[in-house]
DNA sequence: TCATTCAAGTTGCCGGGGCAAGTAAGATGG
DNA sequence: CCATCTTACTTGCCCCGGCAACTTGAATGA
């Protein structure tokens, strides 16, 4: 129980297993993405995920503040990123309207159409990879752990330390 | 269960809750472990675990090969991990007297140290991090999941495909 | 024995990301 | 109304990692 945990100065048995088990995982699997991504769309997983969240939102526009925050994202990454994309005509960047400080991002025609183009296959990558090996059961059971694991880790980079 | 699974090309609403979770976890944890390690003891989280690989061998000593294979890294990667490494004087490397094809890396004395010193801040942010915020049913749910997919990634890593 | 093949490791080049410093727009307080 | 502060974003510098090409050592086969 919690107690324990930040008590010894080291793991034991069954949380080493699981934290190799993980480490493999946060190691290998977004290299694994990145190589399938790269290949067959010239793009890597993290640029998927910002054109797939803009996708997702009402008129395909959001604050890169705030498209910063929901890809894990820092503030000069998802920059650069969108200087790739504008020079791309995927995306267009315009100065929000109602406070000069923000700058809203908004997904062209061309930019829709690649990440349509490009699901499919990163989609099956997905599975094939991740629930394909799991059982219903343990996919919940998965889903579970890992949100309060994604919460605690967010709150440490939101918050600054490290 | 496994055959929808990869003939839908959408994943459905309870994957794609897990699927964030996880992509949060990917990206968001390597980068705080980072941080730690990079401020409380100058390396990387990449660095510390090849330096804790190599520590509990026997003899702290490893073929390369098999090093970047256990580490989950690409030969150019560790490669240039151990010119590091050299260059503070945490590792020797020398031709395996065996054959002639591999390379040895022992730890030495200040690499064992280095290690030891980083070891109590580094587990203490993992404990925090990834098992605080599970119950001990999580942790085994979690662990077996991992181990599934690190399988399923690992093996697909080494098949050269991606 | 020597040519071929194969695997381990290194090197060079290029692109991406972190950090710190700089810019710009709005808020705050006199 | 102006000085100061805060926040969003960009830029420059540096390091790290991937890939592809190269080098070297051993095994294979005629």
């Amino acid at each position: 129980m919690g107690l324990m945990d930040t008590q010894s100065p080291w793991l034991d048995d069954d949380q080493q297993d699981v934290w190799q088990a993980l480490l493999t995982v946060v190691i290998a699997l977004p290299a694994a993405l990145d190589r399938q991504l790269q290949r067959d769309a010239g793009i890597s997983n993290f640029e998927y995920g910002v054109l797939a969240r803009l996708s997702m939102t009402d008129e395909a526009t959001m604050r890169l503040s705030d498209l910063a925050r929901e890809c894990d994202s820092t503030q000069p990454r998802l920059s650069k990123v969108m200087d790739r994309f504008e020079a791309r005509d995927w995306v267009v960047r315009r100065p929000d309207p109602t406070d000069g400080r923000y700058t809203l991002a908004t997904l062209t025609d061309a930019g829709r159409e690649k990440v349509v183009a490009s699901a499919p296959e990163h989609v099956a990558q997905v599975k094939r990879l991740v629930f394909d090996p799991l059982s219903a059961a343990q996919r919940r059971h998965l889903g579970a752990a890992l949100t309060r694991v994604a919460a605690t880790v967010r709150r440490e980079l939101e918050e600054g330390r490290g």
